[in-house]
DNA sequence: ATTTTTGGTTCGAATAATGAACCAGTGGAA
DNA sequence: TTCCACTGGTTCATTATTCGAACCAAAAAT
């Protein structure tokens, strides 16, 4: 792996719940060495993609990401057109929906809307990484992703977050097969305990999957004819985001969607 | 400079101008090998902050910027706080005002919004990199900052942008000086022409400039009364911005716009 | 006062980056 | 067609950078 890719691999280190890492804790969580790290680290300051917390001396995301983000999202405005879908299918079945984009190890949430009024609602954490295998939204993209990443995926140490959680390699394999037949994709409590999920994916300009559409539950309010709403909307929403995005739905999948639509 | 660093740099070339470069146009704007040039990219691109569009090969920002973006606006909320500020001086001034950040070469626009209803308007890209020696953006931060980053900046080639753009470096040092006893700076022109512009710096908690509020107009629509109430605006919100923000204003520039103020 | 923990630095050995030359595909132009 | 010019991409011996164990200094914790 080059320098360029081990350096930017820090990056992926910050979250919501982690924006600050020191130097010391980078190093607990990488195993990599001190004096590399700080050099790395350091280079990623110059670049103004960290920058530290005088006091502490921790570091944390710089605002070069931010004048990137603004041209990427000017290149390519997939946030701002995501919004108005997240937001009409919350308003329509009162519950989280959010649309995420596939990053390096996991589905990123760049929207989130919850249109509940319920008292029990699902936590939800924005610019969380959500892993590929045990969220519906991961599992959505793998199924209509290309092969590399599914093997890729798979060939890692698949973490268990609750009892169901599948880690089993041919388990999963088997599971984005029926994905495929299905045109979408539904996890049970494979991520959080008492949330269940349900996701489409969206798809480029060459047919490929390049995010997802996804609802989350609390099991206690999942039934089949609400199931069935919830996919009509996710699939309705992911077809119109497809033609602003210049995106192509793959034949079979426009075949599978549109008999999903009929019933 | 580090490899990481030279790779990051590549990123800087994308604007909204310039969403997409193809490796033998990245080859004549950084006179860098292409074999080295294609490894960085390749590498850019397996760490999620570039993609290729698959016809034409060119490159463009990734997504996985976006996520860093989102993270970072959650730890330090720049973004969403100056925008309420943007928004009052423009509705109350009814020009074109922006707020911008230091990147490495000059200042980036993180958000504008044009308050006229007039005839004729300032044209305004946001994420387009304004430089330090030519704007008043910059040169506000630049005599708020550390002296190491004026140097910097100094040390490099001035470019001209329009016959008054101040390519002296001696020149420019005086009116840093200047900048700092009437806290705040002017230019007339000195970017594009028949667009004057004034900014305030805004402060982080060491008491250092962190980015700027500015306001471009067209040079028929000022005049000396103008010129003041403008000034009043930008000091009164970037003294809230810096209380939202946890800055401190240091105490001399405090002395100062209380003056300013009083009048 | 001492130990631990923090961030940060050094320098020879190990490794990865470099770049001139090369390959392959594409789109004209003769 | 053939040729040329222009893409993007690859190779490999040379060279420069990265690596990392040991070290330093300062701040917390004991």
């Amino acid at each position: 792996m080059s320098t360029i890719e081990k350096a930017l691999m820090l990056l992926e280190h910050f979250s919501r719940e982690r924006p600050e890492i020191g130097l010391t804790e980078f190093k607990t969580r990488t195993s990599i060495d001190k004096g590399t790290l700080h050099r790395h680290l350091t280079a990623l300051k110059n670049s103004g993609f960290l920058e530290q917390n005088y006091l502490t001396r921790a570091y944390r995301l710089g605002p070069a990401v931010i004048r990137l983000a603004a041209v990427r999202e000017h290149t390519v405005p997939i946030v701002k057109t995501v919004q108005y879908y997240v937001d009409r299918i919350a308003d329509n079945i009162h519950e989280l929906v959010h649309a995420a984009l596939p990053q390096k190890n996991g589905m990123s949430a760049i929207y989130a809307k919850d249109g509940g009024y319920h008292g029990v609602r699902v936590n939800f954490d924005e610019a969380e990484i959500l892993p590929f295998h045990a969220t519906s939204s991961g599992l959505a993209l793998l199924a209509f992703h290309d092969d590399t990443l599914v093997a890729n995926v798979l060939s890692k140490k698949l973490v268990s977050f609750t009892d169901s959680t599948p880690t089993d390699a041919a388990d999963i394999k088997a599971n984005l097969e029926t994905i495929r037949t299905h045109g979408f994709a539904f996890t049970d409590q494979s991520y959080e305990d008492e949330v269940g999920s349900v996701a489409v994916p969206f798809f480029g300009v060459k047919g490929d999957a390049i995010g997802t559409l996804a609802i989350a539950i609390p099991v206690s309010r999942i039934n089949k004819s609400f199931h069935e709403t919830i996919i009509k909307q996710l699939i309705v929403a992911s077809t119109e985001l497809c033609r602003d995005l210049g995106g192509q739905i793959p034949t079979n999948v426009a075949t599978i969607w549109a008999a999903k639509l009929e019933v």
